[in-house]
DNA sequence: TTTAAATAATGATTTTGGTCATATTTTAAA
DNA sequence: TTTAAAATATGACCAAAATCATTATTTAAA
């Protein structure tokens, strides 16, 4: 069992604030998961009694809605802490986590976080921060979905994929999601996104290899209307 | 000027915490302002450097896109603080905030809002709760915006606005919006939005009078599809 | 009180995107 | 390897909602 005093992970969300000695009680009482693609860490409605710090994989934030449809609100992803808003709020989860592809995650016990939110402003202050920033990532896409096209939303969402998880040696996104998660992102049917796919291909804006995307040409993508 | 000891509205957020000392300091250094229904408070792109604690009124917070369309985020109301977000992260405001009926709002200076988030625990607990709730709001925007039709996205909006702000003696919303509030809070055409007040007036499950709107029939409402 | 401007209402038409159907390809399991 | 299932692709058609146009009504300003 690794030791979170030399866990490097923590440098990437709040659990750099805590003390040594804060740390090393969390190493002793959290487990570490493995978790493999499309595994559901939680579920809506589920009592979470804690947060998972991602070590390694990506996790997709996703709500069913009443209709049967899936919409992808956030990709969480290595470094985040995953499930905070639920603990701070004392609520059962709003949204269902699954595993966009094989994960690695700690998981700490709500007490431990309490614990030092009650204790330690700067852990606190982090949090905040990084609340905030989902607010105002939130609240740009309530924007993006209600006055741009399915067309620019899949076209911003390649965008921010390539500015979020890089591209391998060969240019394609280090991050591979179905077709279904990308129609899922943009809130369309999957048949829609996969004939806006197509298009991009045929117009040359990006290239495909199997379920693999490359950009090809990032400033049409950027001018999509 | 009022004193915030004595301010009854602070019950309604974070400042609830702050102690005695602390609200005195702030009464010698805010300042209240009277703004009428229209009036802009701040614009996306500004440096608020404080937040606004809403005594009296509503306020919109908008987001204009590329293409001129303007979406309402969010409604603010009385009780609530304003800017709250944009003074974590450090950053200039991500929306505007535009009066959507006169006001009267307390603006206290950031470095006030600073220096108890940095002491005062409770404090810093209640906002970090106030934005877990605006986050997990944002997120159930965004799954409406993406899987529900705009007809029941505006019989939403109704209920929620009758459940927020209440009705009048005789029936009618407390709020007053125009048809162009409401398309853009649903993000719509206005076009698209009278119509559907037009049509849900036919129907008997809302009754008009001029801008004023009055619930008739709440369960037709959320059964709408 | 008159006039202008803003807001609301409604029709006609077009566009976007959803749904259904079917075929092909890819992936994973037996 | 064979086979079944899942994912991708594409056509045809339909529905929801946007746009454009015009008129009526309300509100605010001169």
């Amino acid at each position: 069992m690794s030791k979170c005093e030399q866990c490097i992970i923590r440098q990437f969300n709040a659990l750099k604030s805590l003390h040594k000695e804060d740390l090393v009680r969390i190493t002793s009482c959290k487990t570490s998961k493995v978790i493999k693609k499309g595994a559901v860490i939680f579920e809506e409605g589920e009592n979470i009694n804690g947060v998972f710090c991602i070590r390694e994989g990506i996790c997709k934030l996703t709500k069913l809605s009443p209709n049967g449809k899936e919409q992808i609100v956030r990709l969480v992803i290595k470094g985040d802490l995953l499930g905070q808003r639920s603990l701070v709020s004392n609520e059962v989860a709003n949204l269902t986590a699954v595993a966009a592809n094989d994960m690695e995650v700690c998981f700490i016990p709500k007490q431990e976080i309490v614990h030092n939110l009650s204790r330690n402003i700067n852990f606190s202050m982090d949090m905040l921060k990084s609340m905030a920033d989902e607010l105002k990532l939130s609240e740009n896409i309530i924007v993006d979905m209600a006055q741009k096209t399915v067309k620019q939303r899949l076209a911003e969402t390649l965008l921010y994929l390539r500015e979020n998880f890089g591209e391998d040696i060969n240019g394609f996104l280090n991050i591979v999601l179905t077709r279904e998660d990308y129609a899922n992102i943009v809130g369309t049917a999957t048949e829609s996104a996969i004939r806006l796919l197509s298009q991009f291909k045929k117009e040359g804006l990006i290239a495909t290899e199997g379920k693999k995307i490359k950009i090809e040409n990032s400033e049409a993508l950027k001018l999509v209307e």
